[in-house]
DNA sequence: ATTAAATAGGACTAAAATAGTCCTCTTTTA
DNA sequence: TAAAAGAGGACTATTTTAGTCCTATTTAAT
């Protein structure tokens, strides 16, 4: 249910490095054998962050990415807008998406609050935190009550 | 980013017809008349969701299928595992997927956190509160830009 | 008993989204 | 000016999702 996609897996795994490699730049073929993912698809990846302005490029010779700010200042629905684009929870909440059964349907803009909530916890996560893999602070409301999120581990 | 599939969504649809039609029994046909979803395709879903238990089916003339609990009991979580499966966020979080770069993967848990998070909020959710949030307008703010979702009925 | 109305299960096809590759162009440094 | 990078986009292959259809089973009504 409910899942990303392996690239937009894979663009965390990226920044990941990044974020590591802090303030030099890291061409993409280094991202490539670092992470093990095929260098044209690191570039892809790359392009995309880099247009979402979450990296910054440097072209030419001894060029490369590096983070455009800190690992903390990037939440994981930045990462997910940047790559999958800002697509809700289902097909007729999205912007210019059509619904077939619209007249008929009983359910509404109930899965939209839920993508918002939801949406609202991914905000709260930052790449930082991926990194860390620490508690996440998450509290957000759903129909005016507020929902606490514990992890566990 | 994140949706839930179409036939999720129409799901929810079905379920809402059911939930409508609270005591009697109502075959699959009458639900694809009633939300406008080709029979097939009802068919098919409430296989599914009989499946998993949230409907219960009667067999043979007369038949057909009703909620097998209250609306109230039947949380959103619930309706995405019958129709989806229990998977999670990414594919290396699912239980026996496997990890092409899992050896030099600096994210390791990090989503399945995330996963777990937005389980429980998805959990706290019943096919009641779907059914009752009709209408809506809503307000949120991404990238530090207001932005309104606006509901066309 | 027989027939008709249902669901059960699963095979199959079509369509769409995703992943991944490759080519050509531009920029920059040595 | 050549080599090392990124930019952009076209293209292909794969996988997932959606949707249809067929056959078997169950049950109620006649």
């Amino acid at each position: 249910m409910l899942r990303i996609s392996k690239l937009t897996d894979y663009g965390t795994v990226v920044l990941a490095h990044l974020a590591h490699d802090d303030s030099s730049l890291v061409s993409a073929s280094d991202v490539a054998v670092a992470t093990s993912i095929a260098l044209p698809t690191v570039s892809k990846l790359l392009k995309a962050l880099a247009r979402a302005d979450l990296v910054r490029s440097t072209r030419g010779a001894q060029g490369g990415y590096q983070l455009s700010r800190g690992a903390k200042e990037i939440s994981a629905a930045a990462v997910i807008d940047a790559l999958e684009g800002p697509v809700s929870i289902t097909e007729c909440s999205s912007h210019d998406g059509h619904c077939d059964i619209e007249s008929v349907c009983a359910v509404g803009g109930a899965w939209q609050r839920i993508n918002i909530a939801i949406r609202r916890s991914l905000e709260e996560v930052s790449l930082a935190d991926l990194l860390q893999a620490q508690r996440l602070p998450s509290r957000f409301e759903f129909a005016g009550t507020p929902i606490n999120i514990e992890m566990k581990n």
